[in-house]
RNA sequence: GGAGUCGUGGUGUAGCCUGGUUAACACGUCGGCCUGUCACGCCGAAGAUCGCGAGUUCGAAUCUCGUCGACCCCGCCA
């Protein structure tokens, strides 16, 4: 029989219909003589009522034969439930429907957990029997308003006349920033191809192509370890265009960004979107990617220090460091000697060396470093506006380190006193003119976004005299202090684009090699361009709140790149091997 | 590559610090009773050699070492 209606469905304009409903036994209640039965779809959930006053002898035989998850077709009349039956709980709740015929159309063994919200299981249960934990609510639901947003997002680039194109999956391994995943050629012995890390070259080829507005639900690949917000593979809203400034590409976004947060959840944001530029999001938050949610600022007070007494501090200026506070307001009493200990080992995480502080109590300092913070006590406390029963820590050391050590201590704190307010709001800001060039650890120019971004017009002269001066028309989308999205104008000239690939130091040769493609398109009229990549796994899990990226993927991996569900990776056969022309270590090859 | 946390019936936990009878609890499962339940109820039962390996000990879930796996973080992630 075909199905008439889904049970999540079943609503007033059904009463007294028969009915055809297919599904999962949620949950049983035999009561000896009736049964009620709470069957489950992908809509939602309807009682079921088995009563042999109203039914055969056979179909209540049959209904005694049910279990959870048995997947059932069952044919019945839709009923209101009388007055003290209803069940507020349930969407379905002021009816039911009272069966006629029952088929079980597959059993189930008993499952490893139950499919409820309420249950707790291991995340790792979870991943091998994903199949199951998708039928719960709330992975159904984080599914379902993922494709949501997706269609949101594709109906409006449709609106905005772009098109989307599919990049291929196969393609040149190119050194960029992270580890490529490789896949072996059989018809070409010994070479290699790469999964994309992003579609980068490939949609800025289409802009010479001519395409003018692209876009692509993206997959991309990056063989790194993974984080709770970062998954191996992942999906990228691959966006580029030709002829555009920045401002456009902003605009663009946030009429996005409106567009979905408006239709998926019912919230209006508030456009055009803060800008703040890298260097000072660095100086006041520590970080490039600024929680705003709570006013705690990262305070330079180098110069209270130039004369202190306090040989760290005085000697870390002396060789150029900097000295920086973080206030926390009116929780000195909260914190312990031992908390700070606590701090001070979170902060040796990020290559601080200690954690000096002070409290401000009744107009005193006290414990920390109190005795240095006296001979300067007016000013500081008026550079730092402190009042009673606040906490100052202090970071000293060079810029980079005291900024990473205090915008993460400052996170911390935000998290652990719970200090944002309104956790519903969206804060959404631009950070933009990124630097160009950071050196490595060897003392080598690197890009410290990729190699295709546009100089800004006013430090591109830097290119050839001081590569560290040099910013980029750069800019990442930060919402909640989360990167959910990075993008750049391109260089749209060979010259201009070898020179900036020469600075990271790859001589003309391999240059040639790895990206001749590149530029050689550059040689036929390649039009002006940029674009911009929003992520949509880390999308999704901010809009849902969520903290882990697992939970809006519907079949993710391990940190450890593995598949529980079907056990990827796994070894090859021989002959597998044999056709690609690779031959395993004899401890590697997982055959005995 | 490094650090931390965790691993005990089907599921989630307690027990471990301070080694010692039959490894406890809740949920689930199975059987019985039950005609308005809705996380149904009541009665009864089954189910774990405590991730794996070695060591210490008369004796190990418990202590030690190793190993595997998961999570979280640093490095890494244009």
């Amino acid at each position: 029989m075909k199905r008439t209606e889904y049970c999540g469905r079943i609503n007033k304009d059904n009463i007294d219909e028969q009915v055809v409903l297919k599904g999962w036994v949620h949950r049983r209640r035999d009561l000896g003589n009736l049964i009620f039965i709470q069957l489950r779809d992908r809509e939602g959930i309807i009682q079921l009522v088995f009563d042999p006053e109203k039914c055969s002898k056979e179909v209540m035989e049959c209904a005694k034969l049910l279990r959870s998850e048995f997947v059932i077709e069952v044919l019945g009349k839709v009923i209101a439930r009388t007055i003290e039956n209803i069940n507020p709980e349930m969407s379905t709740g002021e009816f039911e429907v009272l069966a006629e015929n029952l088929e079980i159309l597959n059993s189930s063994e008993l499952i490893p957990f139950h499919i409820d919200d309420n249950v707790n299981v291991s995340e790792n249960l979870r991943l091998k029997y994903r199949y199951l934990d998708l039928r719960r609510d709330f992975m159904k639901d984080t599914i379902w308003f993922r494709y949501k947003v997706l269609d949101c997002i594709r109906k409006f680039m449709g609106e905005k006349e772009f098109i989307e194109i599919e990049t291929p999956f196969l393609i040149k391994s190119t050194p960029e920033g992270a580890r490529d995943f490789v896949v072996p050629s059989r018809m070409h012995t010994g070479k290699f191809y790469a999964l994309p890390q992003s579609p980068q070259l490939f949609k800025q080829l289409l802009m010479v192509a001519a395409f003018d507005k692209y876009f692509q639900i993206a997959r991309c690949f990056r063989d790194e370890d993974a984080r709770a917000d970062r998954q191996t593979d992942f999906t990228q809203l691959d966006i580029e265009m030709s002829f555009v400034s920045q401002d456009e590409i902003f605009t663009l976004m946030e009429d996005l960004f409106k567009k979905v947060f408006k239709e998926t959840m019912n919230i209006d944001i508030k456009t055009p979107f803060d800008r703040i530029d890298y260097d000072i999001s660095m100086d006041k938050y520590g970080s490039d990617k600024p929680e705003r949610r709570y006013n705690m600022f990262l305070n330079d007070i180098t110069s209270l220090f130039e004369k202190s007494e306090f040989k760290v501090f005085k000697e870390n200026i002396e060789n150029g460091g900097v000295i920086k506070a973080i206030v926390l307001k009116g929780k000195s009493t909260d914190i312990s000697r031992k908390k700070v200990g606590e701090y001070e080992e979170f902060v040796k995480k990020f290559k601080a060396k200690g954690l000096a502080f002070v409290k401000y109590e009744n107009n005193s300092f006290s414990g920390g470093i109190a005795k240095f913070v006296e001979p300067i006590k007016q000013k500081f406390i008026e550079m730092l506006n402190l009042e009673d029963k606040d906490i100052v820590f202090f970071g000293s050391d060079s810029k980079k380190i005291v900024n990473n050590v205090l915008g993460n201590l400052r996170l911390k704190l935000i998290k652990e006193f719970d200090l944002i307010e309104d956790k519903s709001v969206f804060d959404f800001c631009w950070v933009t003119r990124f630097p160009l060039f950071e050196k490595d650890d060897n003392g080598n120019w690197i890009a410290m976004h990729h190699l295709f971004s546009m100089p800004t017009h006013d430090t591109v002269e830097f290119v050839d005299t001081d590569p560290g001066k040099v910013y980029g028309q750069l800019y990442d989308l930060v919402i909640n202090g989360n990167e959910a999205a990075s993008g750049s104008i391109r260089i749209h000239n060979a010259k201009l684009q070898k020179k900036i690939i020469g600075i990271t130091g790859m001589s003309e040769k391999e240059m040639e090699q790895k990206f001749g493609f590149l530029l050689e398109a550059f040689k036929y009229g390649a039009p002006p361009h940029g674009g911009i990549a929003p992520g949509i796994d880390r999308l999704i899990m901010i809009m849902k709140g969520l903290d882990n990226i697992k939970d809006v993927i519907a079949f993710p991996k391990t940190n450890n790149q593995l598949c529980l569900l079907t056990g990827a990776p796994d070894f090859l056969s021989i002959e597998q091997l044999n056709e690609i022309g690779i031959k395993m270590e004899e401890k590697n090859n997982g055959q005995e």
